[in-house]
DNA sequence: TTGAAAGCGCTAACAG
DNA sequence: CTGTTAGCGCTTTCAA
């Protein structure tokens, strides 16, 4: 592949002028042009291989047209959906997306900074890391409009995405109920996060609707990773009375629960139903495989880089919570009901 | 964050001319300059927070100073650490690294070749899916010199960094031969895989070494997802005679593989051992944990990048096989000894 | 030791 | 209907 052609060059070849070229190119609607004139441009810009360069460009109109998606641990099956739907919007905005990893992103560091300083990229979409403070975050991003937040919600005035993990915590806990389970336990994350006061917020709504009472000692709340969760699912085991069932607040968190239980001899779902939040595809193949609330992480990329686009155009911050589709229900092996009725 | 300092606001404010200041920023060497007024220049750049305007410089330079990484499914775990070596190296060199997905680049597709050629980095490093062919690599990608691949080889003259999977593969084989098995089955990528045939080399020599004839009736070769494993494994469970081990060439794959022999009501170890190739974290959460074979992936991001690096300043193309570290036995318990000696 | 100026490729305002 | 031109921010040659 060589040298990509230029502006000037197709209107050399064209016999126009480069404004010329470049209007046809990028269909302004203002040109009157001959029709004849058009199709010859757009003759030679095809055999060229035209591609506009983007620097020229970018400098020009001080945008990148491009977006970075920044999210912790980029490779987590987790963010597959998300990641698919920010592409898809971002292509139909026609917009390059970037994809960060925000898990070396601390208060100290300005990598955000420097890519919308340097003009790489016009604005972002971050998911911050589950231990990264509001106050680091606003540090970070200082006043910057050019940013919206997905599944966390931000401080100030800020755009934000997020799950509706009211009703999906609490349809995980209405499953467990409507099995006839009545002592459940919450494995959550950790409490200064939004995150993890919503989803325990839903949890505690269903087993109020229910007319069952939360018991704080059935209550967890160290983290969402294997290892934590794990820990929390020790910790319910020994507790008295023993949850007969648990809703673990992510799906990796789930996964560390189910191999802690079998190191404890807990049979699953015999002694112990679990059920966690968000779906992904080794929940399939755990053993047992995994009961889990799917939420439309799809749809919360697509909205984040709508949202986004739109903030660099002007419109001022929104606040959106996804509820359509809604959470769904993915029942598996690892959810039943409890031996011996409470 | 306000709009940006320039060069000539930094000029102007320093009392200097642009040149001056555009060459104390970049340390130019050659630039003889009163060490008063270098301080000047640095600390008014400071002051007003500089960052340089990467199009600016794009432009001038024809060259952006971004890389891309581009791989299918950038959402799997065993991407990580591919993805932090080819950060990190990108980040020594003063790279920005991009990543990108190369599970919908097909043959028909110029993703690749717009994003060099609209100039927004200067090259790639590239895993192909393992269903892309040869030829339609070739069309991808021509004969250009900015790109390097990943854990595949490249046909003609074209940088390549892979993994040494006949080292691995032999690994891992080696290990159910030291546990005293002789039927060992493998199940592994298709054929037109050159990484395929690699592992399937290793297995193979293994066999061989160990004075172990190697029965095209143990082979399966349908791919790495874990629904295809599966169906392997089914099918090997149904040979005669039935391997009482198997190496299963990818941890995905492996994942799919103890599904299945669960349903099949095959015990693991006992009735089969199961080796997988690659490691990550769910290895440790599957029932039973899954022994592995650990490759060294950051290693090969790093390389990668470097090498991708030395071929824009003009070195040949090479290929290359990380060594070192070397593969990694992880003994989980998915291997034991036969129950029957053979 | 420093400055002036050209030009990378592009868009858009303005002039024919 | 089409062309000329300025200028985005930067690096670099050449001159002072």
């Amino acid at each position: 592949m060589a040298r990509m052609a230029t502006l000037s060059e197709i209107a050399r070849r064209a016999g126009v002028s480069v404004s010329v070229v470049s209007r046809v190119l990028n269909g302004d609607p203002t040109l009157r042009t001959r029709e004849e004139t058009r199709q010859r441009v757009l003759q030679v810009a095809k055999e060229l291989n035209y591609t506009a360069n983007y620097a020229g460009r970018a400098l020009r109109l001080a945008r990148s047209k491009a977006l970075a998606l920044v999210i912790p641990g980029v490779s987590s099956p987790l963010f597959a959906d998300l990641l698919a739907g920010a592409t898809e919007a971002a292509e139909a905005a026609d917009y390059t997306l970037l994809i960060g990893r925000s898990d070396r992103i601390t208060a100290g560091s300005d990598t955000l900074r420097r890519l919308v300083g340097e003009g790489r990229v016009d604005g972002f979409v971050l998911q911050r890391a589950d231990d990264l403070s509001d106050q680091a975050l606003e540090s970070l991003v200082a006043n910057d409009a050019r940013i919206v937040l997905v599944t966390s919600r931000a401080p100030g005035r800020r755009g934000s995405v997020i799950l509706d993990d009211v009703a999906g915590a609490g349809l995980a806990t209405e499953h467990l109920i409507g099995l006839g389970h009545t002592r459940i336990g919450l494995i959550g994350g950790i409490p200064s996060s939004d995150i993890a006061r919503r989803r325990e917020q839903g949890y505690s709504a269903a087993l109020h609707n229910a007319g069952l009472r939360k018991r704080e000692s059935l209550v967890r709340r160290f983290g969402y990773s294997p290892e934590m969760a794990a820990m929390a699912a020790e910790s319910l085991v020994a507790a008295d009375p023993r949850p007969s069932a648990v809703v673990v607040a992510n799906v990796n968190g789930a996964i560390g629960v189910l191999t802690a239980l079998r190191r404890l001899g807990v049979d699953v779902p015999g002694h112990m139903s679990v059920v966690a939040y968000h779906d992904e595809w080794v929940a399939e193949h755990t053993w047992p495989p995994l009961t889990t609330v799917k939420m439309p992480y799809y749809e919360v990329g697509v909205q984040a880089v709508r949202a986004l686009i739109a903030q660099l155009a002007g419109a001022p911050a929104q606040d959106i919570v996804v509820r359509e589709p809604g959470p769904l229900l993915v029942e598996r092996a690892s959810s039943a009901p409890p031996l011996s009725p409470a």
